[in-house]
DNA sequence: TACGCTTCATTGATATGTCAACTACTTCAA
DNA sequence: TTGAAGTAGTTGACATATCAATGAAGCGTA
């Protein structure tokens, strides 16, 4: 069998993968002088993109704990890009809405984060990146089904 | 443009894939009693793998930071997992070696780890996990790649 | 041989991932 | 209407990621 070493190991390469994109991402932010996380703009944008929704969403969004979640959250909140009021008709949660701060970092990086998508898929037709969201689904599928 | 939001970008794709299999291999190795972490797994059977090798290679070859590894090789010397000695050349480095201990827990987990990557890419064949392996390398070296 | 430069490794600070315990609020049914 | 079960969120503990600063050992060259 091939992949006795850990090289040959296909989530091996989905590790390299991730984790580089990651890195080059971040890279780009911290260059044009943004000074949030990867995470907490994957967070921002969440929330920016849907009205009215629960942490619990946004993590489930973003593939993240809801632990991490609340923690990110704090830190935007410090930052002063988003802020919290307390949700209308539920106790338990609380509305969540970016500032004007937060909707200016949201203007700012989106072209960077599109400039960033382009320039990582350089030279994979969309055919491609078709076929490999394919398989990344039925991968992800594959190990969340219950057992 | 299809990927403004951030569901449909293909980054996505790949860390939810990355996440769930590392959960899923996670869950697998605890249930089989075995108290180490996915990423102390990586480490200690990198060290398994090559005879001599420095702790800087191990981070490279598991893509992982330095520091972390350094962290990571203590733990396993607490667990009993792992020994180092002085290197009997280089006063900078030391000799890392695996314990009895640490050459069962490899010769257990090995199989355990077969096992987790069969089912994670059921129904996948492997003509697509070639152009999936492929795609990725380009994705890490457009990543990787000096500007 | 002494100086500077590089390399290997460690440590500190902060952010995130994961699990588990816990609080507070809601809902629903008896 | 009250008590049990469920839901939203927070927090603590520990492991890891990343960056920066530092220490310690080797190496090259004047």
């Amino acid at each position: 069998m091939a992949d006795r070493r850990l090289k040959d190991v296909i989530f091996y390469s989905l590790e390299s993968a991730s984790k580089a994109y990651r890195r080059f991402a971040q890279a780009r932010l911290s260059a044009a002088g943004i000074d949030i996380t990867i995470d907490q703009w994957l967070v921002l944008k969440t929330i920016h993109e849907s009205a009215d929704i629960t942490l619990q969403q946004v993590g489930a969004a973003v593939f993240k704990d809801f632990a991490s979640v609340t923690r990110i959250v704090q830190l935007l909140e410090r930052k002063g890009l988003l802020c919290r009021k307390p949700h209308p008709s539920d106790g338990r949660r609380s509305e969540l809405m970016l500032t004007k701060s937060g909707e200016s970092v949201v203007r700012t990086v989106e072209p960077i984060a599109q400039g960033n998508r382009r320039q990582a898929l350089d030279g994979i037709d969309a055919e491609e990146v078709a076929r490999l969201r394919a398989v990344l689904k039925r991968i992800t599928e594959n190990c969340d089904a219950p057992r």
